[in-house]
RNA sequence: GGUCCUGUAGCUCAACUGGAUAGAGCAACUGCCUUCUAAGCAGUAGGUUUCAGGUUCGAGUCCUGACAGGAUCACCA
């Protein structure tokens, strides 16, 4: 309302906030309850309409040699919630996961398996699959340093003995004997992905992440080849002496870069650009959003380049959400040298603190041991994930395991906490028979400063919504209901709702928390993050 | 060495994209549970926005340089 009325009486550009104080002095509590009804009233609350574009959001792209870690945990919160922050600004959104299943990483794990586990399953070893395939890839590792010190023992240099290690040239020939599909090799590989698999979707599942479409590198990696010889054709690639394919970027401000060895083998990119225009066949898509760590910035600057000068038509919509790594205080993860923070660990951590938090608190009074078992998922994956959302995806950030993720100020569970008093407010007016959502508020003759504020806030709702989805950012989504529920533990503590005695100021209260709690539920969960109704 | 990113309170982060007195949380300190959930609320203290110049009526934000940290620059993925 606010918006319009400055369209309609102030000819020039003005700046909003400088108006806005002025506003708050000039605008009586009439306006305030219209423009709360307004959004009371409106059914499709955090819900854009449909602008008829179709977007995929890839993310998560594990490799099934390991298990998932501190650093995929941002990757697939960051990921889900985009794509959930796109889905309110009305995009139709595929959510992918391009699965890195194939290469001399996952023979690694395979060489060892086969020469140390002695037929071990997971069930046999009581681990998950994912976890066991990422014993092997570190067992694989010990050997291979191993016999690197016994060949330097014997009188080679270090260079030649990490390539004449045995393990190692026992790897390479896996990944030759698989790539020509030979049947033992493949089954084994087939075995242990398999393995891999049902671990991930356990932890997927905690994550509370899903995916629409799932590619695999064993699929697409012989894809692109065809490009280089269009863009042969097309004058945009060049062919050197030996065979070598290559794209000159000079003019773009990046080097030459290769794209098909001189052998006619793939590199990285070309299977990218394959599998770009899978995408593109699969779905018909106007936008492509990769999450993917700032290291590959480089490499999604010359895919999309590539895209652009071959004139593909998604090639404007392609987008690489670049996150900045999780850092530890000792420096950035290393699965070899073990200092990495497993992803089901931290998860499970979180729910066990969030467990002892409420039991301290002693609010766990009512509860079935089922229902606290859910409270405290909700409350451990709300914290974890809020701490990862909040800060801008661009920036690195610090992991300090040594502190544990806070419930109390800034964090997932202070929203939590809001909703769930909210929730006990609205028990209570049912409970009283308190007619509050079909009433005209229309009786209203004064407002608390707590209360217009509280509308103002709400009434941001979409346009950070729109922010949001245009900065492809859920930290501005949680910073927005951090303040909202903030602004809303004030009301709380200085405006009395059921002592009260005006019936109408009453119901409006009531209703004014109904929103805000509605508010809260639909913004945290465009973050993944679940509210619960009592803690 | 080239390119890119980052540098804001003791710590972790904001600052609506160039606007008015740079804001939160944690940590410290002071109050508030006999009224709807104290995982909360109110308050105190904490800043030469790494440094030096420049552009502008106005700079944490833009430009140049220095310093510090990180990423990247494979016929690896």
């Amino acid at each position: 309302l606010i918006g319009e009325y400055l369209k309609a009486n102030v000819p020039a550009v003005v700046d909003f906030n400088v108006v806005k104080g002025f506003l708050n002095l000039v605008l009586n509590e009439r306006v305030w309850v219209d423009l709360f009804e307004k959004i009371y009233s409106n059914p499709s609350l955090g819900q854009l309409s449909s602008n008829g574009q179709k977007v995929m959001v890839e993310y998560s792209s594990p490799n099934t040699n390991k298990p998932l870690h501190l650093g995929h945990l941002r990757n697939n919160f960051l990921g889900y919630s985009v794509a959930e922050i796109l889905k309110a600004n009305g995009y139709e959104v595929v959510k992918a996961n391009l699965v890195n299943d194939r290469g001399i990483h996952i023979c690694k794990s395979m060489v060892a398996y086969r020469h140390f586990a002695q037929g071990e399953t997971p069930e046999s070893a009581g681990i998950k699959g994912d976890h066991l395939a990422g014993k092997y890839y570190v067992l694989f590792d010990q050997e291979y340093k191993k016999q690197i010190k016994a060949l330097v023992a014997e009188g080679q240099s270090e260079e030649e003995a990490k390539k004449n290690a045995p393990i190692l040239l026992e790897a390479q020939e896996m990944l030759r004997k698989w790539e020509a599909g030979d049947k033992e090799t493949v089954s084994l590989w087939k075995m242990m992905n398999s393995w891999v698999y049902a671990g991930f979707d356990a932890t997927y599942q905690k994550m509370g992440v899903d995916f629409d479409k799932f590619y695999y590198e064993s699929d697409t990696y012989l894809l692109g080849k065809d490009i280089v010889e269009e863009g042969l054709a097309k004058g945009v690639f060049f062919k050197k002496e030996n065979g070598s394919v290559w794209v000159d970027l000079t003019d773009e401000g990046l080097d030459e870069k290769l794209v098909l060895r001189g052998d006619g083998t793939s590199v990285y990119i070309t299977q990218d650009m394959g599998t770009a225009d899978l995408k593109y066949k699969d779905f018909g898509l106007d936008k492509s959003v990769y999450v993917v760590g700032n290291e590959q910035d480089y490499h999604f600057d010359v895919l999309f380049k590539i895209m652009r000068k071959l004139g593909r038509p998604y090639g404007p919509g392609l987008y690489h959400l670049s996150y900045g790594m999780v850092d530890l205080p000792t420096g950035k993860m290393k699965s070899r040298e073990g200092t990495v923070v497993d992803a089901d660990d931290l998860m499970q951590e979180m729910i066990d603190t969030a467990e002892q938090h409420t039991k301290e608190l002693g609010k766990i009074e009512g509860f079935s041991v089922e229902q606290a078992k859910e409270l405290y998922e909700i409350l451990g994956l709300g914290a974890l994930k809020y701490f990862l959302l909040k800060v801008d995806p661009k920036k690195r950030m610090l992991f300090n395991p040594q502190e544990s993720i806070e419930f109390q100020g800034y964090t997932g569970p202070f929203v939590q906490y809001s909703h769930a008093r909210i929730a006990a407010i609205l028990r209570k007016a049912d409970q009283l028979g308190v007619n509050y959502q079909e009433s005209q508020f229309s009786g209203i003759t004064a407002l608390a400063e707590s209360e217009t504020a509280l509308i103002q806030i709400l009434n941001d709702f979409e346009r950070k919504i729109k922010l949001a989805g245009e900065d492809y950012s859920p930290a501005v989504m949680a910073q927005y209901l951090f303040e909202l529920a903030k602004e809303y533990n004030r009301f709380y503590a200085e405006v009395p709702i059921f002592h009260e005695k005006d019936q109408e100021i009453l119901k409006f209260r009531v209703a004014l928390s109904a929103l805000t709690a509605k508010t809260i539920k639909k913004g945290m969960s465009l973050l993944g993050i679940l509210v619960p109704d009592r803690m």
